[in-house]
DNA sequence: ATTTATGCAAATCGTTTGCAAACCT
DNA sequence: AGGTTTGCAAACGATTTGCATAAAT
């Protein structure tokens, strides 16, 4: 279902005056293929390309807006498809615990809300805002099970 | 009007076996006055104390929750005061040429359908959600002035 | 042939850490 | 004194970059 979206990069590399090589054909295999943001690293591993290359890569798929940058919680950068080239706008859930971050979608009302708040702020503080970031954060499934784990020592 | 968060964050400091020395008294000095994220480089400059001091003070108060560490959209870490030392919850507007980052408000109802969503979340993917960052990016009024400025020329 | 991408290794830079002197109690 | 904090300088680690080779047009 998710696998046109080659075509669409190509273009957008292309608009840019970039080539689709295959190694960044790859990296956005294996962003697709994970469907949450993966850190350099994890990137790394499963691409199996120079680090250069990969950071390289990375940020010429970020400038031409084929790849987007998450902020965790932690101090690895990381990385997923361009909202516009899946499905739709989406935000994250981020472990405090490991930095493990998903996405998750919000309700339209909600999302609407914040919109209505974005042209709000832009009247009164003179900020033209043109994206938004609303993530939660706490502690992930897996880390949870960890704590209650941990507990049976106290 | 915001000079007696001193007694608090000496307590907090208290309770962790941590002091509130002369240092530390200077950082928290400067962050008020600031109102605003400022990044270790700004501290340093105005804090006048050696880097690593700052680092590692910065550090111990983040970890007695006296500080709060942002992430802006560039690869500076940004500390404020802990909200509920100061007035209230709030959100940011950050600047996506400057890097900038500046506090704003959302309304009372939206923060409420945020923590409805939070709520929601928790029950459906297991995360156990306790707080959120809901951002603003784009263009503060000083970029944007710069660029109708630059405009001039086209 | 010329331009662009790759891989390796070295450099960069924000941040962290080891250690000896200065501080507080 | 006994433990903590400070400042300096060196270390650290994620990311970036220089340069020579390989690939694409």
């Amino acid at each position: 279902m998710a696998d046109d979206v080659h075509p669409a990069i190509a273009a957008r590399l292309d608009d840019d005056g970039q080539r689709y090589t295959s190694g960044r054909r790859k990296l956005v295999e294996v962003l697709v293929g994970a469907g949450r943001p993966l850190t350099a690293a994890e990137v790394l591993v499963e691409g199996d390309l120079a680090q250069s290359s990969a950071y390289r890569n990375l940020a010429v798929l970020e400038a031409c807006g084929v790849v987007h940058r998450v902020a965790g919680s932690d101090e690895f950068a990381r990385f997923e498809l361009a909202e516009d080239l899946t499905d739709h706008h989406h935000h994250h859930l981020i472990c405090t615990s490991c930095g493990a971050v998903a996405d998750f979608t919000a309700p339209e009302r909600l999302e609407a809300s914040v919109d209505a708040l974005a042209r709000q702020v832009a009247a009164t503080a003179g900020f033209a805002a043109d994206h938004h970031r609303l993530d939660l954060f706490g502690r992930c499934a897996a880390c949870h099970a960890a704590d209650h784990t941990a507990d049976h020592d106290t």
